[in-house]
DNA sequence: ATAGAATCGACAACATGGTTGACCAGTTCG
DNA sequence: CGAACTGGTCAACCATGTTGTCGATTCTAT
């Protein structure tokens, strides 16, 4: 996640003298922007969660969601715990402790893999392909309510600046605990 | 925070019948939204600690900013630890661990209140001031390159786009880590 | 003035979710 | 076959949150 920072630029916005951005920083913060981001991103995920909780998946948390969602993309025939935490960017502990919780909320099961007997496999319960059905219906939703506000050009143009701005891999990496915690 | 959510758009939208958004949600899936939002905000908090550990402050994690913030916005008197509690959006007693984090990492001091024996001031040492300042001109530098790639005006709705859309007390709530956690 | 209510900080117990390190059981490969 | 890798689990620990309790202090209202 360094690489692909200049910090010429940082000294030079720090120096007044030389500044790379055309517009001064007194303008607009820098601050905001992140804030603003991080606002949005709770907002959506809040009323998700609230609409979860009203249409019966009270217990689901954000990280949950993550999880399930890369326990799916395993496929039909499911992932292992260790795939979960690759996927994550988790330790495959960590990764393996989730899936148990999972387990105990019913949005998940473990089965042997009659291929390999060192693995087990993790598979979304019918309960648990319902949450991710409902989230992408409610995400939907959401980004209608944005549009209407918004207008439908100005919604895309946030998208678009952000998935031009934001690192490819970086954009569907679904670790959304780790990167607050320990170094 | 589920105020504002109106129940009516998810059916709507839930249903193909009848949809509030002039565009199909099909066309930009919107679980994609709260990801790119999510991408761009981390982009931006992983790069300015990449580049405050760079320049010294290796220990300080996205959790403390916020908290050094929250300090600071007691003013130059300080703040207690039940002030910094309810500016983050957590019990008093997490946010005096919080502190005593900042104060093991040399980032505040604590100092009893002349005025009234139960408080004890939190203030910021020099070090702290110190991460602060280089977090503003990070930011601004950050803020300089997303402005140099995108141009000025499409960054500038990126942001007029979010502050329309997303409730304003929610805009500079500072509490980052307790949303993804417990009930 | 004083009794009762509210507030601050601290301690304890616990939950969650992350980390390492170690270890065993299987699988794969030279 | 044996070495090396891989998957899962156990154990210890850390960081952050939560409640509940409590003593000390201050505020408030009679």
């Amino acid at each position: 996640m360094v690489d692909q920072f200049d910090a010429r630029n940082v000294n030079q916005v720090v120096d007044p003298g030389k500044r790379v951005s055309p517009e001064p920083p007194a303008d607009r913060p820098g601050f905001e922007l992140p804030l603003l981001l991080f606002a949005g991103f709770r907002t959506l995920i809040d009323r998700l969660h609230a609409e979860l909780a009203r249409q019966g998946h009270p217990d689901v948390r954000p990280a949950h969601g993550f999880a399930l969602q890369a326990i799916a993309a395993g496929g039909p025939g499911g992932a292992t715990a260790s795939d979960v935490g690759r996927r994550l960017g988790v330790s495959k502990q960590a990764a393996g402790k989730t899936v148990d919780r999972l387990v105990a909320l019913a949005y998940a099961e473990r089965a042997d893999d009659p291929a390999d007997a060192r693995r087990k496999l993790v598979r979304l319960t019918p309960r648990g392909v319902d949450v991710l059905t409902r989230s992408a219906a409610i995400f939907d939703a959401l980004r209608g309510q944005w549009a209407a506000t918004l207008g439908p050009e100005r919604l895309a143009g946030i998208e678009d600046g952000l998935r031009t701005v934001v690192p490819p891999e970086t954009a569907f990496r679904l670790d959304a605990t780790s990167w607050l915690g320990a170094p």
